[in-house]
DNA sequence: CCGCACCCCTGTGCGC
DNA sequence: TGCGCACAGGGGTGCG
């Protein structure tokens, strides 16, 4: 589910409310999908106070007092959510108990997401972070433009390779393409330097207006309160094949780009 | 490097 | 009502 502004908003609201807590027990309630077991992962983060919350890529980060670091990856379905303690509920994943009894919570129904406790150092050697590309909202379009303008593959493919570019989804993708009228089959070489440095500075305004309206829920999302988003009341083109282009009027199309549903106006994007 | 198939899981919505 | 299929915010692997 979450793409970069879901997991934004939910880092910075747990930055808010975990700073200074204190990590006092570790409930491994599904360890199916953990790296290690879970008095392994407790023996990392227990005792430890939150220092700071963060994110890279669709990767949210906690950051301990004693220098070690929680990963989470939501994958499609996961949730990280903090509130008073409660009963374990059905796709409770792994609960982190904290020293004012409150509870933070990992669940993911589809158990693609895994959580990783990381000790001093540990985080920087992690090889999924080292292959992820620049953050689109910390880069200048000019220079997110030079990473695929010597490309062939799909444009649509490429933002969704996070060696590319961190961070980007398959619903921000499709909007910002219909944003800077870019079809999903072209190819990152046949998009000129102006297409793309245009639709990376389209990427940037979507993003950063998805993370204002605290991210979109299709299905699972929420943040770390447990609230729906609204952006997904903005969308232009994600899963609105068949209905009419806000902007032209034209039917939406769609088409399976990197194996992704890949929704467009033929109008507003023609073919390449 | 590119594109595709398939896998990891569970749930929902739709056509028959 | 029930069944079977397609599809879902992600990412990894393996093959041609």
């Amino acid at each position: 589910m979450p793409e970069l502004p879901e997991v934004e908003v939910i880092a910075r609201g747990l930055h808010a409310v975990l700073v200074g807590r204190v990590i006092a027990a570790v409930e491994p309630v599904d360890p199916t999908r953990l790296s290690e077991d879970g008095a392994a992962l407790a023996a990392k983060v227990v005792g430890a106070g939150v220092v700071r919350v963060s994110r890279r890529a669709k990767v949210l980060l906690i950051g301990l007092g004693n220098g070690a670091t929680l990963a989470f990856h939501l994958k499609m379905t996961g949730r990280v959510v903090h509130g008073p303690m409660r009963p374990v509920e059905r796709h409770d994943r792994t609960r982190f108990i904290l020293d004012d009894g409150s509870l933070l919570c990992f669940a993911d129904m589809r158990r693609f997401g895994y959580v990783r406790a990381f000790a001093p150092g540990g985080l920087e050697t992690w090889d999924f972070l080292c292959r992820v590309g620049p953050e689109p909202l910390d880069t200048p379009p000019a220079a997110l433009a030079g990473r695929v303008l010597s490309r062939s593959g799909r444009i649509k493919a490429l933002l969704l390779d996070q060696a590319v570019v961190a961070g980007v989804g398959n619903i921000y993708a499709d909007e910002s393409l219909h944003r800077a009228g870019i079809h999903p089959q072209t190819r990152g070489n046949r998009l000129g330097r102006a297409g793309a440095e245009r639709l990376f500075a389209h990427l940037q305004d979507v993003l950063r207006q998805a993370i204002a309206e605290n991210g979109s829920s299709i299905r699972d999302y929420v943040n770390a309160s447990g609230d729906a988003g609204a952006f997904q009341n903005s969308f232009a083109v994600y899963g609105r094949k068949g209905s009419p282009c806000a902007v032209c009027g034209a039917i939406l199309f769609a088409v399976k780009v990197a194996g992704r549903t890949s929704t467009f106006c033929p109008r507003c994007q023609p073919e390449p």
